[in-house]
DNA sequence: TGGTTGCGCAACCTATTGGTTTTTCACTTG
DNA sequence: CAAGTGAAAAACCAATAGGTTGCGCAACCA
């Protein structure tokens, strides 16, 4: 694995328990038994997982007694955003130009987005 | 790996050169051999690299006599930027909150954003 | 004090990655 | 047709991912 802070979201972000667990984060936090519980996975295959979200920054884990809490972090998302933003501009820039074609030339063949 | 068509597309952007890869055919698309240059890497590692770009949809490859020219494709990024949806409604939540919080009462410790 | 609960850590096993080199293929050109 | 070129395919290898079980530890409970 490549250790530079957006390929570590990504990667984390790979995996569907792992944005599963990411959904079930966002309606609060939850200790690992509480989030192994939907997935027939033991706890420490849900720790382990818990643990490249935390790399990536998309949890932190906090304390209670016993308990070790999961808390979802939007930081890195906000970031995977971001990067998003280079293409933003040439996918819409790509639409303009689709809708110009359609509108230039009705009624022809040959369409490839 | 898991197939599911969002973790293919995570997977494939996890990886710096694979990433750079992408921006260099955000600028038009180019054949195997122009895409390893920049890059220390066999011309084979860089054709891997693009399998799994391809795999996720985010290229796809064409043909002009021997050259096979990659393209790139934004409807994946498109899917990336979908899903982010349902978690910016959240964080921009919290942003409300934390602002709320700020301009209460101003002057006081304990931040976690 | 002794049992239970929640969880992390380490060891272990198998499948997959990510690079290499070698071979094969498709196409152009002399 | 023969030779040269761009690139995919295949075989191979070391490192890692992702699961398992087993163990230990700290905090609660009886």
């Amino acid at each position: 694995m490549h250790d530079d802070p957006l390929s570590l979201v990504f990667f984390a972000l790979a995996d569907p328990t792992r944005r599963a667990l990411l959904e079930r984060l966002s309606t609060g936090e939850a200790n690992v038994g509480e989030l192994a519980e939907p997935f027939h996975m033991s706890t420490q295959a849900i720790s382990k997982h818990i643990a490249v979200l935390e790399a990536a920054g998309l949890v932190t884990r906090g304390r209670d007694a016993q308990r070790r809490p999961s808390l979802i972090q939007f930081a890195p998302l906000r970031a995977v955003d971001d990067w998003l933003d280079r293409y933003r501009l040439l996918w819409l820039e790509r639409l303009g130009n689709l809708d110009r074609q359609l509108s230039k030339n009705q009624g022809r063949g040959s369409n490839d987005v």
